[in-house]
DNA sequence: GCGTCTATATCGACGTACGATATACTGCCC
DNA sequence: GGGCAGTATATCGTACGTCGATATAGACGC
């Protein structure tokens, strides 16, 4: 009997995933982007509340290719764009299962702080 | 005008809060325990998939004592148990605050996270 | 008395987060 | 065409969190 494709299987070894690394997912979710963009996209979603600092965002991004969450573009997705400094990020199919694993995993955390009274029920 | 309470707003300076720590306060919001009973009941309620090790459960409840998520009680709530090496921990206010806060952040990423189809609605 | 479980504590290694700093190109205004 | 704000990537040092290993010792059953 083969065994079909489990993809929380292996997802699960990269949780629980650094909070920078969920955030630079969210930012490719809906299209590609290079890395000064996602950083402005992170703070954009979130109200400007967080902030990835240049430290943090480069050495996950070097982090997330090494790791395939993310793989870099070969040509930049807009010709238009003089500015041959930016490095285009997509996010591989092993990124989407990461993310959609550590979403699992803190709905259930969630799920257990609501059921010991810890947090109120609606949110 | 007096403010009037904000929980979440010196709530929110403890934030993205470690794993292990929302463990600890989960572990603690139903019942006082000691330390090794923490150990066991974050096993249990995570199917054995979340084991605390030593070096993180005691170096997290040193921490959350000088933060005063928790605090120690001077005498032992068993009365029976002769074993008097256990030290026994209590949720504070402002540790379940905490817990509220986080909580309100992992659902804002998780909403966010879905909007942009990154992971499934339904989880 | 012996071994296993209970219980707390510390150490060192490793990885992540972050601010600071560096470098350099782009775009715009004057 | 000079200067300056904003764009863009990269690296460094520091601080902190996690973890396994190790240490110590009491509790409990046999």
């Amino acid at each position: 009997m083969p065994t079909r494709p489990t993809p929380s299987n292996d997802a699960d070894a990269f949780l629980p995933l650094p909070t920078a690394v969920f955030h630079i997912l969210v930012a490719l979710a809906d299209r590609d982007r290079h890395g000064y963009s996602i950083m402005q996209d992170v703070a954009a979603r979130t109200d400007g509340k967080v902030r990835l600092s240049p430290g943090t965002l480069y050495s996950a991004i070097r982090r997330m290719l090494e790791q395939e969450l993310i793989e870099e573009l070969r040509d930049s997705p807009d010709p238009e764009s003089s500015d041959e400094r930016r490095r285009y990020y997509r996010l591989t199919r092993l990124g989407r299962e990461v993310a959609t694993a550590e979403a699992r995993r803190v709905t259930e955390m969630l799920s257990q702080a609501r059921a010991t009274g810890l947090i109120p029920r609606k949110l």
